[in-house]
DNA sequence: CTGTTAGCGCTTTCAT
DNA sequence: ATGAAAGCGCTAACAG
């Protein structure tokens, strides 16, 4: 009889179809004969389906290879298992450890990391998080430039959480600046600095506290603080401010972060000057590189990583309508070549 | 007439109704009484449709703040805009520059970037992979770990590019590894030295190729070398390996990569060690940091910014059923302080 | 040029 | 415990 050629045609029929297509739900409610959403339910609810049947499911599952749409998912329960990390600058390496930081919570807990950058600008991270802001359960933002109010009103429709910056509505995960500069200045103080520079990003919201603080802490030990603007987090902004430095006649700088500080040490090693020897350098993060720099760095180490999963576990277990935690991570001061008594 | 208060109460009911709701396009074919399918058309084909309504509709679309859900669109169409990267590993620091050229071509491109890290496991990247592929255009493998058997199948599906490893079977883009180990070779014998260790990880593909290499150009010029093994890309793997570079009696250290070259550095410099007086050391990608370590890094200067670019820009324009191309990118010897005339 | 209709893959009531 | 049916937001024939 063709009874078996039928079938036979049927089977490869229905192989060729699917051919290349990634297998559904429906592919493996007929492969076992059952209807989709038994299947959506023995993948998804264990125990609210016979033992039997769940176990066949799994089987056809695994043998077909199937696995979930996020997209056809996200469509009717609004969740999509992904999250974003939207930052200004990606170079930067202060920005990697919480990326990779942010990247493991978020792996292990099964969920997607999107990584946006906006080159610093405010509209563009407007423009991102809004874009974004369907294809997420949430968002991570670094620095932002966006101003609170600006901020408050995204974080209504899907949970928003500031990592590097302190936020007033949005829950936010910090180093503690205070306690970090404190130190710094103890230490220069101590070691006999009494003119000390201050290299920062006048601009930033971060920028100004940090100064602030700074000013504070300086005018207590009775020292003397100048501001010396960069207009760049960047190494060859630090480069540029030699110049204005040497002309300050300060004994020790606080650089804005570690690049800047390398910078400085490079301008410095390429002009023929020694470091600590003109001048004392403190930067601020301790990225990789700052112990492998001649001479080694003095600087205020941030719990960078440690932000990255705080601020994912934080949205993960965020709640839309709760009041916005804050989280402030301990800084420390790690003393290398950098710096020394000054000279004169 | 209680007509206006119906036509009220059915306004603010209809606003209330889209309470937090993030509008769709048929919030926007109401306001505009129009279908849904022509808001669709008039959004994505321009010219498709009336001129004057789709200045009404891009009108009503702006004032109610509409953005296309990502998510809904890929369904019907297949195409979700969005691209992974996967990496062994997010800390190192060769990747960040790559994803920082993927990202930006991406981002250029309107696309989205996922990131994803594999730890170095062959299993984790298969089943990153196979997760991600239904959420993405395609993917972006980085120094893979998978073999090209286990890479071509999936690459049926979505198209894969490979970025810093070669592979028979998908479109690659590379450093000219001969070309730089070429010029890495000429360099240390023209400064005189005739025994070189190479500082490899003998695990993967690319160090196997490298290490052959390297071989081929050391025998040619008379060279002996030997293999020193580091079981992993790291500085402190590098670190590790100073003993045996000294008990190896070798004159000159070709690192599997600057990151292995700074721990070596950093482990000299702690044992009060000199380079390149002891030994010389070579690089090999050029990471920022390699210009301010102590002594700057000789090194081979890798395009991975455009190597990050170039991968994209292929996955982009990427047809599943077409020759896979291979780009190769020159690569350059840096010429800097950890490399000398040997000294005995 | 615009409307109708069906469907992408999955979840979720509501029945049975 | 399982099935039927509707719907998430959008696109894509196909008609008109």
């Amino acid at each position: 009889m063709s009874n078996d050629e039928t079938v036979a045609a049927g089977r490869t029929e229905a192989l060729d179809e699917r051919a290349g297509r990634r297998p559904t739900i429906y592919d493996i409610a007929q492969l076992v004969g059952l209807n989709p959403s038994t299947v959506s339910r023995a993948l998804n609810k264990p125990g609210r389906t016979n033992a039997a049947t769940e176990e066949r499911i799994r089987a056809a599952a695994a043998e077909l290879g199937y696995r979930v749409n996020p997209m056809a998912r996200a469509l009717p329960t609004g969740m999509t298992g992904t999250f974003a990390i939207v930052l200004p600058d990606i170079t930067n390496p202060v920005h990697f450890d919480l990326i990779r930081g942010a990247e493991q919570v978020a792996r292990t807990n099964g969920r997607t990391l999107i990584v946006s950058e906006t080159e610093g600008s405010a509209e563009i991270e407007l423009e991102t998080i809004e874009t974004l802001q369907s294809s997420v359960d949430g968002l991570l933002v670094v620095a932002s430039r966006l101003t609170d109010d600006e901020l408050a009103p995204l974080a209504r429709s899907k949970p928003i959480v500031a990592a590097n910056h302190a936020s007033q509505s949005l829950p936010s995960v910090i180093p503690d600046l205070a306690m970090g500069l404190r130190q710094a200045m103890d230490h220069v103080h101590e070691l006999g600095h009494r003119s000390v520079a201050y290299l920062g990003l006048s601009g930033l919201q971060m920028g100004r506290t940090r100064w602030d603080l700074t000013l504070d802490l300086a005018t207590s030990r009775d020292i003397s603080l100048v501001e010396i603007a960069v207009n760049a987090p960047s190494i060859d902004a630090g480069a540029d401010a030699l110049r204005r430095v040497r002309a300050s006649g300060v004994t020790a700088v606080l650089a804005y972060n570690d690049l800047v500080a390398h910078g400085l040490l490079r301008a410095a090693r390429n002009a023929g000057i020694t470091i600590p020897d003109a001048f004392s350098v403190i930067g601020f993060d301790d990225i990789f590189s700052a112990e492998l720099a001649a001479p080694s760095l003095t600087t205020l180490r941030s719990p960078l990583r440690e932000i990255g999963t705080r601020a994912m576990q934080t949205l993960l277990d965020s709640d839309l309508n709760r009041v916005p935690s804050r989280v402030i991570l301990p800084l420390d001061l790690v003393i290398r070549d950098s710096t020394a008594a000054p000279s004169r």
